[in-house]
DNA sequence: AAAGGGACTTTGGTCTGACCAATGCCAAAA
DNA sequence: TTTTGGCATTGGTCAGACCAAAGTCCCTTT
C-alpha cells in the first residue's frame, strides 16, 4: 500500500517476540512450580482431570497432555477408578535410564562414550564405597559374589548376569548417594540389555576371580587397589562389548564414529 | 469364621493377568523401536498426525499423547504449519537436566548427593581432559579464565557466573565424551540455578587464582595436581552452597536429611 | 517487471462432548 | 455372613470441529 518500505527495516528490538506458550506447557510448569516450593509432595493427589481442567481454565485434552508429560517425566502416576487420580511419585529412577537409552538410539552418544563414562563413575563409586561401606554392605556384596559363582557353576547364564549387574548396584548403594546409585543403575541397565542381546551371553572369563580379589581389597579398605581391580575388569569387559556392539551395528548399516576433535 | 474359604484360596496361575497396555504406550514403543533399528533417524519427519493416527488405528488424541511424550523425552520436535510435522531430533541434552532437576524437586536426591556426584564426575573429567585436551581446547579454557577475571574485575556478577560455569563445560568438551559433557552440563546447570537464587550471588573468593593454578597444571598435563586443585575448589564452593541451601530449605519447612545407613 | 499483500492450504493446538474400562463401594441377594 | 451385582468415580479413547501458525500461490499495486 504505502510507498514507505518501512516494513523491511529492521526495527530495534523494543518488543520481545511474543512466544505463545502452549497450554499444556503452562500447566506442566504450574505443577512443577508447586513441587519446587513443596506445595505438592510425593504421595499427594491432584484433583480429578475434569475438575483440574476447569480450575486451570483449559480443556481436558490439554490437561491430559500435560499430565501425560509429567507421567513420562516420572513425576506423577495415574491410576484409574474411584480412588484413582494423578499421584505425585516419590521419584522415578527409570526416567534416567530412558533418557540415556534414547540418547543412544538417537546416536547422540556412542557406545564408547557410555562405557567410558561408566568406568569413570564406577571408579569413583568404588572409592566412596571403600570409605563408607558398612559391615552389612560388605556382607551383601560377599553374598552376591557367592551367588555369581554359584550361577556360573550351574551355567544359569541369565541369573548369573543379573547377579553380576546387581554387584554394581550394591556398590553404589554403599555410597549412600542416591544420584550415583541412579546413574550406575542406568548405565548398568543399558549394558545389561546389550549383554542380553549378544549371542548366549558369553560369560566373561575370570569374573569371579576378579570379584574375589576386589572383595579382599574392599574389606581391607584399600581403595586404590580396589579401584584398580574394577577398572581392569571393566576395561576388559567393555572391550569385549565394543567388539560385539560394532558387529551388531554393522548389521543395521551404522558405521562407527571415531572420536572427532573439535574443529 | 471361615466355613468355606474356597474363593480365598490362591488359584494356581493358569491365566496370565491381562494387562491392557494403553494405546499411546503402544505408539511410543512402536516409534522408539523404529529408532532403535535405525529405520528412523534424526532429521526424519513422521507422517502428519491425522495420517499417522489412521495408519496406527488410533484416535488423533491418543496419538497426540504419544507424540507429546516423545517430545518431552526429547525425541521429536513438533512444528506447526505446512512443512511442519513431527521431526526426529538429533538428541536433546536438556532432558537430562530436567530429569535430575525433577528428582531433586521430588526429594529423591539431596543437595549433598548432587554436589558429591558432581565432584566425583568432574574429577574424572579433569583426568581425561588432561590426557586429551588439544591446543585449541586449552586456549579456549585460557580465554575463559581471562574472561572470568575480567568480569570479576568489572563486578558483572551474572556474566562472571556464566563464564565460571562455561569453564566446566569446556573441560567436559575436551574429553570428547558426549555423555560426560551432558552430565556435567546438567549438574552445572542445576547448581547455576541455585547460585542465581542466592543473595546477590556472592563471588567465591579466590576463584580466579584457583583457575590460574589449575590452568598451569592442565598445560603441564599434570592430571593429579589439576584434579587436586579442582577438588579443593569445588569442595569449598559446595560447602558454601550447602549452607545457603540449608537456609533456603528451612524457609520452606524442609529438614535436612542426614545420610542414613542401611538398616 | 518487481513488490506487496491477501487468500488458501497444510499442520499442530485446543476445545467439546461422548462413551469405554477399570476400580472401589455398597446394598441386595443367597 | 458372604457373595454378587449394580453404581458412581476416574482415567483412557474416540470423533468432529474450530483456531492459529506457517508456507505457497496469485493477484493487485507500484
Amino acid at each position: 500500500m504505502l510507498a514507505r518500505p518501512s516494513t523491511k527495516i529492521q526495527q530495534p528490538l523494543i518488543f520481545e517476540p511474543i512466544r505463545r506458550r502452549r497450554a499444556f506447557e503452562e500447566v506442566c510448569e504450574r505443577i512443577r512450580h508447586q513441587l519446587s516450593i513443596r506445595a505438592l509432595r510425593p504421595g499427594d493427589k491432584l484433583p480429578a482431570e475434569r475438575d483440574l481442567a476447569v480450575q486451570l481454565g483449559v480443556s481436558r485434552s490439554a490437561l491430559r497432555e500435560a499430565l501425560r508429560s509429567l507421567e513420562i517425566a516420572g513425576i506423577v502416576e495415574l491410576r484409574k477408578g474411584v480412588k484413582g487420580g494423578a499421584f505425585v511419585r516419590p521419584g522415578d529412577p527409570t526416567s534416567m535410564t530412558r533418557v540415556i537409552q534414547d540418547l543412544m538410539h538417537l546416536g547422540a552418544i556412542s557406545f564408547d562414550d557410555l562405557t567410558e563414562a561408566r568406568l569413570l563413575i564406577q571408579s569413583g563409586v568404588v572409592r566412596l564405597a571403600c570409605e563408607r561401606a558398612t559391615k552389612a554392605d560388605i556382607e551383601a556384596i560377599g553374598r552376591n559374589i557367592d551367588a555369581t559363582e554359584e550361577m556360573t557353576r550351574l551355567g544359569r547364564h541369565d541369573e548369573r548376569l543379573r547377579y553380576a549387574m546387581e554387584f554394581y548396584r550394591l556398590l553404589a548403594l554403599s555410597t549412600r548417594n542416591e544420584i550415583l546409585t541412579i546413574l550406575v543403575d542406568a548405565l548398568t541397565d543399558i549394558l545389561l540389555r546389550f549383554l542380553r542381546g549378544l549371542a548366549g551371553g558369553a560369560p566373561t572369563p575370570g569374573l569371579v576371580e576378579s570379584r574375589r580379589r576386589f572383595f579382599r581389597h574392599l574389606k581391607a579398605g584399600d581403595a586404590e587397589k580396589a579401584v584398580q581391580e574394577i577398572e581392569s575388569h571393566l576395561t576388559k569387559l567393555h572391550k569385549l562389548l565394543t567388539r560385539s556392539y560394532a558387529r551388531s551395528q554393522e548389521e543395521t548399516g551404522e558405521r562407527r564414529r571415531p572420536r572427532r576433535a573439535r574443529e
